[in-house]
Formats: structure tokens, C-alpha cells, sequence
DNA sequence: CAGCCGGGGTAATACGTATAACTTGACGCG
DNA sequence: CGCGTCAAGTTATACGTATTACCCCGGCTG
């Protein structure tokens, strides 16, 4: 009552292992009469043949399966990031397989031995350079995503143009008349931080005020960070730049708490764009970042390295996407 | 500059590959000398030796791998399922690999191809039951997840206890003086929906009304529909019951756009408590379901079943969590 | 009619591992 | 001293597949 294998379908069309290997291979065309293919696809789907896919990866030394490394699949963004993925993959022949969170609250130490597959590749999200050892970046073909692009142990890199997005901010916000700002950043430190503070700051001219606070990424800790930061009405900010929609929310939550109405006192602005975002209420002016074309080209780079091809790409654009959270600064 | 094998190890340590297999194994207490064990320890690390999964997974006809089925993972509540499997897996040394959504959008037809490894268990969330054959239901361990425990196909069964979460809500929101109730259901058609169904017609006694709409699972969606169903004034519902927390948003932003004040006009509960539930204002009444807790029973589930174990546990409990949006009826 | 070619199939092999079965000294004991 | 026992390795094999190299035979050509 074990499953059957090729040379039981071979017994069974009374051929031989290898003819039922030519016609499920399909791969040498002409190769096997049409008469005899037709009889081994038949005896196959009579015996529920399935091919395994353990002694097929051994066979050719390739697995078809990439690592997807993301700190958190309960993130929306990085949910879309694997479809994304997910999809190029399959259209290839390729699997993605996932390694939550290498930051600490991951499953397993070793990524190779929780994929429980050998692997062709891995794709690298918002990672620490020190994890990829760990990771076997340095012994895998690796596309990093949303990574300092100067980074060398990385194949290929997949960005997003985050300072554009910051830039489309601060324009919208400047030429809503806003002049004191707040920057609330996530705690974990990233590249991705960092882009987008020095971007915020650069693009922030003369005549401008700027602080920035951290939290962690959920709403309570943003609305408790920012209880905290808005309470005192002197020099309070107008206008609060979120590196994150889940951020956003909370901040938006404080503001109403404090008696702060959105957007009329204050402005808030988001990144990524998620469901969320347009669920709260307001509804949050954000920038969109198309996550599952991250995880396709990320895919799609992985591929190019794995044929010998370097690869590389523009930074992927982004949009600012003007709703409700941001109006004109109020006047003192 | 190819990856070294297990036989690398053996002739660059002086031994045998059977020796490198004995001591990395781990397995055989004494059968190798302290001294050589060290030595082969020493010299794979040396090496860089990674034990090729896909020769092991062939050798030992396991791959140690489940699949998990979930219709799509930008879905936190699906998102958190895998969190809690994934756990599990890696402490008894598994791997959890994704088809995401048997319901047309996934990414490719064949689960099995598109995993690329041979599977010892599938985990099934919320389908259909014709799905089951493609999965291969019929030919593996297989546990399902929130589905009709009389379907014979599956192993094992995980189940949220549902009909009892429907009945904590309807006791709320009846204490509160509602008698007018509309149900707002997700168009897809599941064994989670009936039986929801079900027990909402069960509970609301006489002198109710029970009204049904169904929308897809995205806030506009819910928005759209309820927006249509709250235009008149006249037989409008003072409790709407909301099979998702999604739905509950947007059942929550039509109100709004109605004029309609939540909770003093309009009570509306939600189902999940996702993070979702307390970034909108106000925060959502809602049932809280342990989502991490259903993919650890799950893998605890497949893990019995793959031992020869039958597995069998109760509904695992959810408990109303009372927020902001539900408040009296209003008194006409 | 000999030689050659190509269509249609088969036998053999290798991928890298885990383990069962066997070997070889060394040693204790009757 | 002979034999069983045991520790510490080694040899051999099988897992199921894809592919290479080979074989057989009928038909065509010179």
C-alpha cells in the first residue's frame, strides 16, 4: 500500500523504468512512440503515480526551491512580498519556501535545516549583514531586498525607492505649509531607517524643525510613544511622517485621544500602504509600495543569477497616495 | 568548488563515509571513539559540510515536511496559523512549506509540484471539499482545519468552537436590547460560514429579525454593501454581526458615511481580533480566536497522525473581547 | 545484396545519504 | 590456550529518478 513508483508503472505498461522517465520527462520529443507514451500516461493516472520529488532533487542536483528570509509573515507587506514571489516561482517550475524572522523569534536556528530542502537560492529581506553567514548567503546565490546596495555578499539587489517616496512626503507636507516635524520611525534598525531619515532630513530644508522618535511596530506602541511625545502643547509638531501605515494608525489614535483632530490639527503620513490603510479614519495619505512586484523581481532576479546572468535593475518607483490625513498646517 | 559530500569529509578526515554519517548522525551513543568523532566533527566544519536534505530525504523516505493549505496569507488570521504550525514543526525538527489558495488565485494548480518536495502531511484550512483529491488528501496524512468533522476524508480535525463564539455575541448584543440583527457573511461559501449561520438562527429567539448579506472580504467591499443595506431608515438593523473583523471596518465606515454614530446608533461585532480590531476607532467588539494556537494543534494534530496515533482533541475555546463598537440599542 | 541510418526502445549508472551486515583486533575468562 | 565478547570501524546496499550509452531491426541507398 506504498506509493507507486516509476518502475511500477513501467511493470505495469510493461516497459521499461527508463521509457516511463522519456514520456513523463517530456522533454525529448519523438523520442518515444506516440502509441507507448499514451499507454504509460494512461497506466500513471491509473496508479495515481506521483514522481519523488526527493530522489528527483538528488537525480539533478537541484531542488527548483528558493529560501524567502522576512522578519514577520504576520506583516501584511511581507505577506505580499511572498505572493509575489510565490507566483514568478511557479511560473518557472519553482517553489518559495519561508524562514520567518531571523531577528530572534524565528522558529529555528538554522535556516537549511528548517527548510528541510535543499536549496537553489535565497531572497533576503530587510536583514542584518551579520545573519547571512547563518543564512548561507555565502554559500547561496542571494538577492537581498530593501538592502544597502553596496552590500557585496549579495548577487543581485531588489530596492524600492524609498528616498522618492520620502521626497513626495515632504513636498506634499511642505507645501501644505508644515514646518515642525516628527519622524516616527520603527525601533528594529534597518537600512530602510536610515534611507529614509537622512532622505527626510536632507530634503528638509532651512527653516524646518525635526525630531524623530522610535517605537515598536504595532499601533499601541506607536500611540503610546506619541501620547507621550504630543502632550505638551509648545512646540508641539504638525505634522508626523510614520515610516510605516501600522504606525500611522497609532499615531492617529493618540492624536484623537489628545483631543488632536486629524487632519486639521495635525497631518500624519504613512509607508506601504496596506489594508489598513484605508481602513482607519481617517483615511491615511501614504506612499504605496508594491510589494508583491518586490517579491517578483526579487524572483525574477534569483532566476537571472541562477542562470549565470548578473542581474540588475532600477529602483523600483513608488507613489504617494494623497487621502485624508493631511491637510493644510493649522495656524497658530 | 562544488559543496563538499559527506565522502569529502570521510577522505579528508581518514575515514570512512559511514563513519561521517555515524557521528553527524548523532544517533549511536558509543559507536564511534570519543577521539574520531571529534576529528570528524572538526573536519566537516572545516569543510563547510551541509548534508545534502534531498540524498537524506531519498534514504530516509521522509522528508520530515508538511504542507499547509490556507487561502491566502495577506490574511493575518491565516498569517498567524502559520506562525503557530511553523513553531511547532521546527521543535520536532519539520518544516511547514505553503499552497496558498486552492480557490483559483494561488499560484499554481498541482500543490505537490508546486511545493518541489515530497510531503509527509497536509494541514487544510477552510476548503472545499473537491479540493481535497488535488491535494492529495486521499493519498496523505491529512488534517483539516475549521471543516465539517463529519467529512470523512481527513485524519484529524481542528475546529474553533464557533457556534459557541456566535453565542457569546448574540448573549452581548441581546443584554444590550437589540432585536433587529444583520448578518454580514463573506461571499465565499464555507463550513465556517453555515455553521455560523446556523448558530446565529438558533440563538436570536422570537421576536427578532435576522437579515443576511454577504460581501467580499475586504473593507470597500463590506463598505459598499452595507452602505446599500443601511440607506433606509426604515427597518434598519441596530446590530450587525460580522463574520470577519474586516467586515466589521467596513460596516463601521458605511455607518459613518451614513451619518450613523457607532456604538449610540449602530452596534457592529467582528470575528478574529486582528490587529485591525484595535487600530480603527472605535475599537472593535469582537471574538477573539486563538489563530497560532489552530496551527499548533494542527501540526501537534498531523505529528500524532504521522506516529500512527489517532488524534483527537475538543473545539478550542474563543472568548468575546468587548470594546467600543457595541453599545445599547438605540430607543426609537 | 551489403552497408548505413535512424526510429524506438532498454540496460546501466550516478546522485549523497543512512544503516544493516560484516570485519578486525584486543581482551577477559573458563 | 581457545573462544566468546565487545569496541570501533568499514563495506555494501538501497532509496527513485533522469540520462547516457547502447541495441535491435526495418528500410533505403549505392
Amino acid at each position: 500500500m506504498t506509493r507507486p513508483t516509476s518502475r511500477d508503472v513501467a511493470t505495469a505498461a510493461g516497459v521499461s523504468q527508463a521509457t516511463v522517465s522519456l514520456v513523463l520527462g517530456d522533454k525529448w520529443p519523438g523520442r518515444v512512440s506516440e502509441r507507448t507514451a499514451a499507454l504509460v500516461r494512461e497506466t500513471a493516472a491509473r496508479l495515481g503515480y506521483r514522481p519523488n520529488l526527493a530522489a528527483r532533487n538528488l537525480r539533478l542536483g537541484s531542488t527548483r526551491t528558493a529560501l524567502l528570509v522576512v522578519p514577520a509573515l504576520t506583516n501584511e507587506f511581507f505577506a505580499r512580498v511572498y505572493t509575489g514571489a510565490a507566483r514568478v516561482a511557479a511560473e518557472h517550475g519553482f517553489g518559495v519556501v519561508l524562514y520567518p524572522s531571523p531577528d530572534g523569534t524565528g522558529p529555528a536556528r538554522d535556516p537549511f535545516a528548517s527548510a528541510r530542502a535543499a536549496l537553489d537560492g535565497v531572497i533576503a529581506s530587510s536583514m542584518a549583514a551579520h545573519a547571512l553567514h547563518a543564512i548561507g548567503g555565502d554559500t547561496l546565490p542571494l538577492v537581498m531586498l530593501d538592502s544597502d546596495p553596496r552590500a557585496g555578499a549579495a548577487a543581485a539587489h531588489v530596492n524600492l525607492a524609498m528616498a522618492d517616496g520620502m521626497r513626495q512626503i515632504t513636498e506634499h507636507l511642505l507645501a501644505l505649509g508644515h514646518r515642525r516635524f516628527l519622524h516616527l520611525a520603527s525601533a528594529v534598525d534597518s537600512w530602510t531607517f536610515h534611507t529614509r531619515a537622512e532622505a527626510l532630513t536632507t530634503l528638509l530644508g532651512p527653516g524646518t524643525e525635526l525630531r524623530t522618535v522610535r517605537s515598536p511596530l504595532t499601533v499601541d506602541g506607536a500611540r503610546t510613544a506619541m501620547e507621550a511625545s504630543l502632550a505638551a502643547p509648545e512646540g508641539r509638531p504638525t505634522a508626523i511622517v510614520c515610516d510605516d501605515d501600522i504606525l500611522a494608525a497609532g499615531a492617529c489614535k493618540a492624536a484623537r485621544r489628545l483631543g488632536l483632530r486629524v487632519p486639521e490639527d495635525l497631518s500624519v503620513t504613512g509607508f506601504d500602504d496596506l489594508a489598513l490603510a484605508t481602513a482607519v479614519e481617517p483615511e491615511l495619505t501614504t506612499v504605496h509600495l508594491p510589494a508583491e512586484r518586490v517579491g517578483e523581481q526579487g524572483m525574477t532576479a534569483l532566476l537571472a543569477v541562477l542562470e549565470g546572468t548578473p542581474w540588475t535593475a532600477p529602483d523600483i518607483p513608488v507613489t504617494l497616495v494623497t487621502r485624508d490625513s493631511t491637510g493644510p498646517a493649522p495656524t497658530p
